[in-house]
DNA sequence: TAGTGGTCTAGACCACATC
DNA sequence: ATGTGGTCTAGACCACTAT
């Protein structure tokens, strides 16, 4: 299956904002020109302007052009994307990142989770309580509910691994959407002490369901760190 | 100036689905179909599906058909959406909100202020510092700068009810993007007992900087609540 | 095989900003 | 007047899903 045309236009464009082709704050070529000289259609150059613009790369004025996005000068390398899909191996850099699983059964859905993710009580969910470390620091406690019947055969190995990898690349299953929420709160979960969290030390939780492209809920979960190891971004682009 | 056909198409399909002619988990009808029905091509339904789309109102499959999300079960009204450009007055309720000025200068920026807003040393800045009720109940601590080039003859007035609306109904200026840290502290600023928070309570802030669409940074700002006040959402899709 | 959404094209016209 | 991005069209072909 070949990457659509836009895609590939888009990544050429990625490339030369970030080799310094196209400079910070200054126009790219038209539309027309670019169409011109990659061989598509201006609305397949649009498309592709369009998804770099969403994600914040560029931004476009009409009558005017399409400028390169200034650097965001309050983006931290500690920030995490809270509008992202990937592994948290994957978004820290797998070496970095070590797993222990303090907790992994498989159950029946209480009525709460029944609803977060569309079971009927005979359908067994796992349940999984990780302890993952970022360069042997302790980062952060997440709690996974997902159904059994979409994600078979899960095993304690792939727990210590990457499950993201598992279900993209084994089960080949493709995330669609997710609804998350963010608060802060104290440490008063079982689990927080591995956290090395005093008392009275504050705790950021995530909490989040994630649905597959197909509609169907797969994931509920909350993840809890210590406050000041964690901050969670968003990039929002006020457009339809 | 006429409204663009695609917006037009969504609000109808928006519409349909708010008073249950479409079903949750049910299909819409095709595109074309659609297409025929409203007079317009093909593509542009597209278009109005896509960005629907990317609300969480419906999701595509490929092969099948556009289906109504479901409700989202974690949802809760008292959410904050972290990625939507509407002040607090208009998200909560006009009249639920109630504002008071804590701080109002004009100040010289400092090296921090001039990287955020992009700014000479010589342009001076607002800062703001704004105590908001809901229900009359402590809510939030809204500590903001902006340009003042950006926002002339901005008077105490403005600030008691709502900057927003100053910025985009006088002035005309629009929203393009914006960059927004979330995370957890403790109650450690010298405005913090505004909310009613205990020494040890956990406050929650969120940082940002937002972007006109012409590319020019108009605010600096960050808002700190109780823990148990406010919690951040963010709807997520997982497409170009 | 039939029906769905996804992509892509060429061409046209419009809205907007600058000169 | 010119050049930019935004919208819209009709038509074509492809990829995917179900039967």
């Amino acid at each position: 299956m070949k990457k659509a045309k836009y895609l590939e236009v888009a990544e050429v464009i990625r490339k030369r904002i970030k080799d310094g082709t196209y400079q910070v704050k200054k126009p790219l070529p038209d539309q027309q020109t670019l169409a011109k000289e990659l061989g598509v259609s201006r609305l397949t150059v649009k498309k592709a302007l369009d998804g770099l613009e969403r994600q914040g790369e560029v931004y476009k004025q009409s009558g005017l052009g399409t400028f390169v996005s200034e650097e965001i000068p309050i983006k931290s390398s500690i920030d995490s994307p809270a509008n992202e899909f990937t592994g948290l191996r994957k978004e820290m850099g797998k070496n970095r990142v070590t797993s222990k699983v303090l907790h992994f059964s498989v159950e029946f859905p209480d009525e709460k989770l029944q609803k977060y993710l569309d079971l009927h009580k005979t359908e067994p969910v796992y349940h999984i309580v990780r302890f993952r470390l970022l360069e042997n620091k302790p980062y952060v406690i997440e709690h996974t509910f997902m159904p059994v019947k979409l994600v078979p055969d899960l095993t304690d190995e792939i727990l210590h691994k990457s499950v993201y990898d598992y279900i993209h690349h084994v089960l080949h299953l493709k995330f669609g959407h997710a609804y998350r929420r963010i608060r802060a709160t104290r440490a008063d979960d079982k689990y927080d002490h591995y956290l090395n969290a005093g008392e009275n030390d504050p705790i950021i939780e995530l909490q989040q369901i994630i649905w597959l492209m197909n509609g169907q809920p797969i994931e509920y979960s909350f993840n809890r760190s210590r406050f000041d190891q964690r901050v969670y971004t968003v990039f929002e682009n006020n457009r339809f």
